[in-house]
DNA sequence: TCGCTTGCGTTCTGAAACAGAACTCTCTAC
DNA sequence: GTAGAGAGTTCTGTTTCAGAACGCAAGCGA
C-alpha cells in the first residue's frame, strides 16, 4: 500500500489526504502561504530533510497546487508558487493555526499573526453559513454520509 | 526523531500537526465527527490497521482529544467521544472537505453531506471575520510571521 | 458444559518510508 | 581559478507501517 493511498477513495476527505495529508506536505503549504517560494528556503523554514523536501514539492507540483516556475537570468533557478487551487487550500492551514493557537498556545505568543486587510484587525477567521451568513460550529451542522 | 516532533515547536500549526498531522488520525477523527464511537467501527469505517488505529486512539486519549468511556454493562468495553477540544477541530475536517469536493471530487458526488440545522440549506461553511462580518479568502489576509 | 461469536485490543514480520549527512552539478562573482 | 550559492540527488542505518495472526474475557445458544 502506497503512502498516498487511504481509505476508501470514495470520500473526499481522504481524496484531500491524500494529496497533502502529510506533515512536510503540510509545512510546505504553511511557508507557501508565508510567501517563500525558493528550495533552500523552505527547507531551512521547515527543516524538512531535502529529499523528502524534494519529493513533496514534486508532488505538489504534479497536483496542480504548486507552479514550477523559472526565476532570475539562469536557466536552472525555479520558484514554488501557489496556484489557485493551491491558495484554496487556505482555510485548512488557518484552521490547523486557529486550533493551535487556542489550545497549545506557545510561550511567546503566536508567532504568526493574521490581519484582516479590509478592517485592519487581527483575527483568526471563522466558519460561516454561505446561505443564511450565520456563524456555525460542529453542532449547528447535520453531517450526514451516504454508505451508513 | 519522533513522528511526533516536527518543524521548530515556535508555530501553532507544526504544534497542532504534532498532535494530528496523520493521515489514520484525521480519518478517525472524520469518523468521530460521523458519531463513530467503538474501536471495530472506526477499525472497519477508516480501514486503518488495527495496531496503528489503537495507537492513535491512545494518542487522541492522551491529548485530550478523545475521552474513553465505559459503556454498556460490561467493564470492558470502551467508547470514544470527542471532548470540547476535539469538537474544535470541526474547521479543520470541515475545510478539508470542501477542498476535496471542489479540487478532487469524486464520481458519484460527495458523500458526506452537510447540512445547517438553522438554515435547513446543504453547503459549505466558509471563513468570515469575527471582527466585521466579511468574508475572507487568503487574498484579504495579511499574515506575518514573527521571525522573518 | 461446550463450543461460537463479539469486542477490543496485542504480537509478529517483511516492506516501505524516513532522517541526516555527504555529494553533485552549474552558474556567478571575484 | 577558486569560492560560493542554489537546487537538488545518493547513500545508509533507523523507524514506522501493513497486514495477518493471535489472545482474552464475557455472553449465548444448545
Amino acid at each position: 500500500m502506497r503512502w498516498t493511498d487511504i481509505g476508501d477513495e470514495q470520500c473526499s476527505i481522504a481524496r484531500t489526504l491524500s494529496v497533502i495529508g502529510d506533515r512536510w506536505t503540510m509545512l510546505v503549504l504553511r511557508e507557501a502561504f508565508l510567501r517563500t517560494r525558493r528550495f533552500d528556503d523552505f527547507q531551512r523554514r521547515t527543516g524538512a530533510p531535502r529529499p523528502l523536501l524534494a519529493d513533496r514539492l514534486k508532488r505538489l507540483v504534479a497536483e496542480g497546487i504548486l507552479e514550477r516556475q523559472p526565476y532570475g537570468s539562469r536557466s536552472d533557478r525555479f520558484e514554488y508558487r501557489l496556484t489557485e487551487k493551491g491558495v484554496d487550500l487556505y482555510p485548512v492551514i488557518v484552521s490547523l493555526l486557529t486550533w493551535g493557537d487556542r489550545w497549545m498556545p506557545g510561550e511567546s505568543g503566536p508567532p504568526i499573526e493574521l490581519q484582516h486587510k479590509a478592517c485592519g484587525r487581527s483575527m483568526h477567521p471563522e466558519l460561516a453559513c454561505p446561505e443564511c451568513g450565520e456563524w456555525v460550529g460542529a453542532r449547528d451542522m447535520l453531517a450526514t454520509a451516504s454508505d451508513r
